[in-house]
DNA sequence: AGAGTCTTCCAAAGCGCTTTGGCTTTTGCG
DNA sequence: CGCAAAAGCCAAAGCGCTTTGGAAGACTCT
């Protein structure tokens, strides 16, 4: 069933039920009733590929996804994904993932968008001056950024948690507890959200005269064994921290064994906090010690960067704001008071 | 630049250009190398809504998410994106992900595939007489399956790993090291993958006499708690199992610390074995005790996957082709002779 | 009553591509 | 050399929608 024999079956043109359907108002509330019902009867869809031809818009958004052989997709990005499939699922937008080869991603983004492919993209894990933010504002296609950049001098719609103020509670709660010596175990430095999370530890350290020492940091990706290696090589130094802060539950779990070979314990020899997105499969209060965390659902931020996008598209929101949503501290077994 | 312009500044047709651009016969070599030359110098590219709008074909493999509030999406699937993201981008295949209920994906299925939105779609964690499969038959579109169904009477092409295999190894090897009652902490029984991983055992349990008591399997959505709880309720009992097999490195992880809670150990009290599906971000070999393992790389999959699916698009494979992967079984050290 | 203004609808022109059917021009062959 | 077949090209008709530019009739106002 196409427009065409909609129409005729009307005894209308296709301009008028065309724009019954559309709710231009150039048509009575009578004949418009009448469409929508008829239209609704014979399960009328229009076909989107026209429409699109016709319009250039195509109703779905867009998201360049990095690949390679020694590229791995963060396994944050399946809980965000959920979450902007519940949005998008209710209102009919589809996501197309657009494989691009890590190490150029612009000419993917200046493909998908003189196509016309998609009418609005997302851009996650920003780094500070970030190509793929500068290409996509001058491209002109409606976007939001999940994280923030850093030096430029335009404004842009980001949704960002306060990983500063994350952190620098956590680091806070540790120092107030006596530790002199933190650590951080924290993500690629080359990525915004992990500087944040450094530029908070120090703060609550210079707070109280301290500072994160040069052998006290690690800029690793996130992997369990990271973890391990990270904890191991902070553990077995002869000014080793007693406590650390790490940027993700899954190299929590390789600070976790490293301080069990090293036959250690924690609360006791270590306190531990790290930042949890919330996987439904790895939950920190089940941890050998429940683990204090710094938590925000990176879930509800997919589902609110769809919600946004959406609204962008619509033209429902306009100019460059940015929303920062504060981090929960939750504070389990973990932590404790400095030993000695 | 679209393909009036173009002709028009080679002084040819549209359909000469369009001939020459597709690879037709009807066009003397010679003017075809001045249209490629010409199309790339000006870095033409067709219009991809103009294209399939006429073709109806759209460049893009689609795969239903099922979403909801109480929906989770499996972990693996991300790597299995990473896979598939390989291939796709070397072939300029897009993925669009189309949410929906996760009640309700048929009305999504229909819709996807009356809008010609995309030309081929994959199919995963299929169950016996999966409803999805037997609608995506019919309508006609190519598609592959990860993973088996069962109980249909038709043929369909699907990519699977041998689960009873990989099971059936696993739990033999255990039956030889004298182990006499196994447990098995399976996913989602609904799943055929499942079933097929519960008949391996059954099978190797039953080539020695054995058999899997009602009250040494659970069926659970794979998280490291579900994990934990079955092998408590597991080993809790009177006839506890002196091995277990498990379905995931997450639900392995679960099934750890429950042991240690427990106060025994791995592999003295207990053997155990995991399937492993190859995350970067958690490996076998990095477990407190490492972990034993049924291999066998989902990402490959994905690849393999996105390969067939192109091989169906463009005509290169036909029928219903079915293809299963044998499964490594890597001995570590978390397996060792029953006690006693 | 006539002019001007809404209201309601329509015909037709795109959007940019593919493909059908047909028209010249070459080519092959007796 | 003449004729049929093949080669090479083109004009135009879709694909199914939106949107521009009217047109016809109903209404208001003086």
């Amino acid at each position: 069933m196409n427009l065409k024999q909609l129409s005729h079956m009307l005894s209308l043109s296709q301009t008028t039920v065309s724009r019954a359907l559309n709710g231009y108002p150039e048509v009575s509330e009578e004949t418009r009733r009448r469409v929508i019902d008829a239209a609704k009867r014979h399960g009328y869809r229009p076909n989107p590929s026209a429409r699109r031809l016709a319009t250039g818009k195509s109703g779905m958004i867009g998201y360049v996804l990095p690949t390679g052989n020694a590229v791995d997709i963060d396994p944050h990005f399946v809980e965000f994904l959920s979450g902007l499939g519940d949005y998008a699922r209710s209102h009919e937008l589809d996501l197309v993932l657009s494989p691009a080869d890590a190490d150029d991603q612009e000419t993917t983004y200046r493909r998908i968008v003189a196509n016309r492919q998609v009418d609005a993209v997302y851009i996650s894990s920003p780094r500070p001056t970030d190509r793929r933010l500068a290409l996509v504002n001058t491209l002109g296609i409606p976007f939001i950024v999940h994280g923030r950049s850093e030096g430029f001098d335009f404004d842009y719609p980001y949704l960002d948690i306060d990983n500063e103020g994350a952190f620098h509670e956590a680091a806070r709660l540790l120092v107030q507890l006596g530790h002199k010596r933190l650590a951080l175990i924290n993500g690629d430095d080359r990525e915004t959200f992990a500087i944040h999370r450094e530029r908070g530890v120090r703060r609550a350290l210079a707070a109280s005269g301290l500072a994160l020492g040069e052998r006290h940091i690690c800029s690793v990706t996130m992997t369990e064994e990271n973890g391990y290696r990270a904890a191991r090589r902070l553990l077995e130094q002869s000014e080793a921290p007693t406590a650390i802060v790490c940027s993700s539950l899954i190299m929590a779990l390789g600070v976790v064994r490293a301080v069990r070979d090293l036959g250690l314990t924690i609360p006791g020899d270590l306190s531990l906090v790290a930042h949890d997105d919330v996987f439904p499969w790895l939950r920190p209060e089940n941890f050998p010690v429940p683990l204090s965390t710094t938590r925000s659902s990176i879930r509800l931020a997919g589902a609110r960067v769809a919600e946004r996008l959406a609204a962008r598209i619509s033209g429902l929101e306009q100019g460059a704001r940015g929303e920062v949503w504060p981090v929960d501290l939750v504070v389990r077994g973990s932590v404790a008071g400095a030993p000695g």
